[in-house]
RNA sequence: GGGCCUGUAGCCUAGCCUGGAAGGGCGUCUGGCUUCUAACCAGAAGAUCCAGGGUUCGAAUCCCUGCAGGCCCGCCA
């Protein structure tokens, strides 16, 4: 009988319960991942109605059950009866089902999922604040297909309204600076037209106007803004892609200008009851709507007729279901009004509604990070100095200086992502570049270095992975990897039920951890056990391999 | 004035949805490389789980009231 350790989790309970009720016994609370063993009963609550202590109800109940079948031992702590379940008559059989290679992923799902990450205005190179939302949207879209999803990802590129025609003017009009990143060149020529904008009324006047050409649909004026967003971004997609995340696609808000789109969304929602118009005005009143602050009031027009923000990201988002079925959007926290907002207008048009996923900001010692003030550590700097010091990490190994290079790069950046994605998303946190750059324990390069000593014993070994009978018994730190490799697939669901990405570094985390006590313990080649060994190994390799993916992490074979 | 989020050892963090025995990591101290990779491993010290109240046999977890920090409340994007 084959069966993976839910199952055999799921016919010990039954059993258990089975012995309960056959006993006259109340239905104790059993605790499926208990701190000691694998099934534990918690015994408090029979105390009462058996007139017995905790700890006398956890004995009887653990004379009452030791002798189900897959039950190894129990005993007794406080008022918990812990339970051990029989590892050496369970390993085959779970071990069959993690070595099935689709194992951990899900089934293949019809719905395909357009995952918006990033979308940062195009007026200059990220800073870290803003990287936290390409590395957690580009990870939630691998663990999303990983679990079966059709997901693409895509960024939104807001290249209409006054800081797209700033950046259009600045690059027109300014010299850009000298770096030969082309975001950090251009920024300059943004600084300078913002500059212009706040001392000269003739500039002002200027960007102004081509604000209104643009909103009014001028296809010459979208053309311009469009190409300067473009340029822009051009080095920004740069560091998107060393840092593994660049967006399947880009989408133009001024596409959606220029094919009318907007129009529509205005006509319809004018006719919604709860339109009003003030001025010349269109807006949604909020009244009763339950949202929050002084402001009840929802505009979708200028008193000149023509499209907001927010009308725009409405167009978009009826866009998105055109194409796709579900939309998931990867934002900062500073959006959860204007998305509770835009979800009321779509609702106002009958239209589906996106889910989302927000973060908290990050901080500089010392407080925020502005770009204005000054205080900014660029993503692209910060990839440098962790590529850099992994660099300097590996000056003693033996690998050619190419070699070396590239595998820094992997360590690097692997870093940074793993520090990003160990947080729950809606925790703020401060940006230590100390800390960013301390890479041992609960991080990246302890999980590689882990994948490089799985790949060092299977390339040392040789011959493809051997069938294998279990000749011994297995020692404590094998069953304890077995029992982690066994609740990935859990894991994963559960990452995936709450889009909450940070559960698959910490299970990385105890994988890596498990795999190096399993190494201290266990000689893998030569041993009377070298075929089960060997099938550890392949095992917990692939799935750490697919965890590491998962958070857009290569796992290197050396290091 | 209002809404949302966060508060766990010196520092960072998991656990909170679905109540049951407080997990990791950094840093500190001690020890381990002629043995499949020491970016590793072992041991030690370190926690009024922000405060107070409530529900419960039982609360870091649920409810209420505070306090502290973050974010937001524009015919900006």
């Amino acid at each position: 009988m084959s069966r993976n350790l839910e199952e055999a989790k799921f016919s010990v309970i039954s059993d258990i319960n089975k012995i309960f009720k056959e006993n006259n016994y109340p239905i104790l609370p059993i605790d499926e991942n208990p701190i000691q063993g694998d099934i534990s009963i918690i015994c408090f609550p029979g105390a009462q109605a058996l007139k017995k202590s905790p700890q006398e109800v956890a004995k009887n109940v653990s004379e009452m059950i030791y002798d189900i079948e897959l039950i190894k031992e129990t005993f007794v702590v406080k008022a918990f009866c812990n339970i051990v379940l029989d590892w050496e008559l369970l390993s085959e059989d779970i071990f069959a089902d993690i070595n099935l290679s689709e194992y951990g992923r899900g089934v293949s799902k019809a719905n395909s999922i357009l995952l918006e990450h990033t979308s940062a205005n195009a007026t200059g190179p990220f800073h870290m604040g803003r990287a936290r939302n390409p590395i957690i949207g580009d990870s939630v879209s691998r663990l999303l297909k990983y679990y079966g999803y059709k997901v693409s990802t895509e960024y939104y590129v807001n290249d209409t309204g006054r800081q797209a025609a700033t950046v259009a003017y600045g690059i027109k009009n300014f010299k850009g600076g000298d770096s030969n990143k082309q975001d950090h060149r251009l920024v300059e020529c943004y600084r300078q037209a913002s500059e212009a904008l706040k001392s000269d009324e003739n500039i002002k006047s200027k960007i102004y106007k081509k604000m209104e050409l643009i909103e009014s649909g001028d296809k010459e004026a979208l053309m311009e803004v469009k190409e300067a967003a473009e340029m822009m971004l051009s080095g920004m997609k740069s560091s998107l892609k060393r840092l593994n995340a660049e967006a399947d696609s880009y989408f133009h808000e001024s596409d959606l200008i220029l094919d009318g789109s907007v129009n529509v969304v205005i006509k319809s929602l004018k006719k919604s009851n709860i339109c009003a118009e003030e001025k010349g005005a269109f807006y949604l009143n909020l009244e009763g709507k339950n949202i929050a602050g002084r402001n009840q009031k929802f505009f979708f027009t200028r008193n000149n007729g023509l499209s907001l923000y927010t009308t725009r990201d409405i167009a978009y988002h009826l866009n998105k279901f055109t194409r796709f079925n579900k939309a998931l959007n990867i934002l900062g926290e500073d959006h959860k009004l204007q998305s509770n907002l835009l979800n009321i207008a779509l609702e106002e048009l009958d239209s589906n509604k996106p889910d989302n996923l927000f973060y908290s900001f990050v901080n500089l010692p010392g407080g925020k990070m502005s770009t204005r003030a000054g205080r900014v550590v660029y993503l692209d700097d910060m990839m440098d100095q962790i590529v850099g010091a992994s660099l300097e990490r590996l000056k003693e190994v033996d690998m050619s200086d190419n070699q070396k290079r590239l595998l820094s790069e992997k360590i690097g950046i692997g870093s940074l992502r793993y520090n990003v994605l160990k947080v729950q998303p809606e925790k703020g946190f401060t940006f230590s570049i100390d800390d960013a750059l301390s890479i041992q324990g609960d991080s990246a390069p302890f999980a590689m270095y882990s994948h490089a000593r799985m790949s060092s014993i299977l390339r040392k070994y040789g011959e493809s992975i051997p069938d294998f009978k279990l000749e011994s018994d297995l020692v404590e730190s094998e069953i304890e990897l077995i029992r982690t490799m066994a609740r990935w697939p859990k894991t994963v669901e559960s990452a995936v039920d709450k889009f909450a990405i940070h559960i698959i570094p910490n299970y990385v985390h105890q994988l890596s951890s498990k795999f190096n006590n399993f190494y201290r313990d266990c000689k893998v080649i030569g041993d009377t056990n070298e075929a089960l060994r060997i099938n550890l190994v392949n095992t917990s390799k692939r799935i750490l391999f697919d965890a590491l993916d998962i958070l857009g992490i290569e796992a290197p074979d050396r290091m």
